[in-house]
DNA sequence: ACCCAGGTGGCCC
DNA sequence: GGGCCACATGGG
């Protein structure tokens, strides 16, 4: 039995509950976790943010002005924290540089141009670009990561797709929801809050066990479980 | 002592 | 255009 994408959404609403990502106090602070959790738990993300947070250094300017080694150091819990610091050093002088340190102005404009210039910079690859625009920016974009991806091999929900391919995975799913969800502010919470249900799935469920008995979806899955 | 975590870029064929 | 690999920390 095929799942529809809008259906699965509403399965996991209503089993999980609004999950109001993304967990950040501002635009900037999306960003800079959207880097540091590249594949890495979300708890050592927490805690580097913590840091940069004590050290009053969580803003553009901040991370403009702090000393590399020093950035580093900081970031050190979040791993990769060379290649990281690198990172996020080059996204806020770009920043500075083209949109004089206005983050606004970056990411309000047409959602295909920010989309290419996120793209275009250092570490910032399909879901990082795509989380920023989702979550600092409210751009109508689906993020697609590793959990979506098994979902995708393990449901029949997207029949006929390509799974490894983020593009075609991001534009089914969006296609699909633009066709229930007309207004563009109700399609961005949408695309908030499913991303966030899929991470929440994921962990719940299918910590280790590539299928679990326990998962909700069991009775709609003609394999059983996600 | 493994394996995994809200990926990305570089190199190889 | 896909298949490896390094990148690093912390928790199970």
């Amino acid at each position: 039995m095929e799942i529809k994408i809008h259906d699965l959404y509403k399965t996991l609403l209503s089993h999980f509950g609004k999950q109001g990502w993304w967990p950040a106090e501002d635009k900037f602070e999306v960003i800079v976790g959207a880097i540091l959790t590249q594949n890495t738990a979300w708890k050592n993300v927490e805690k580097a943010i913590d840091r940069l947070k004590k050290e009053k250094v969580l803003s553009l300017d901040g991370i403009l002005n702090i000393e590399r080694e020093v950035l580093k150091e900081l970031i050190k819990p979040s791993g990769f924290y060379n290649q990281k610091a690198d990172r996020l050093k080059s996204f806020v002088e770009y920043i500075d540089k083209n949109y004089k340190g206005n983050l606004n102005l970056f990411l309000h404009r047409d959602t295909n141009k920010v989309r290419e210039e996120l793209l275009s910079l250092n570490g910032i690859g399909l879901e990082t670009a795509d989380s920023i625009l989702l979550y600092a920016g409210d751009h109508a974009i689906f993020v697609v990561d590793a959990y979506t991806r098994r979902l995708c091999k393990r449901l029949p929900l997207l029949k006929g797709m390509d799974c490894d391919d983020y593009e075609s995975i991001r534009k089914k799913i969006e296609r699909e929801l633009k066709r229930k969800i007309k207004d563009e502010k109700e399609l961005v919470k949408i695309y908030k809050e499913f991303h966030a249900l899929i991470v929440k799935l994921a962990k719940t469920y299918c910590k280790k066990k590539p299928v679990c008995k326990k998962c909700p979806l069991m009775k709609k899955c003609s394999f059983g479980g996600v």
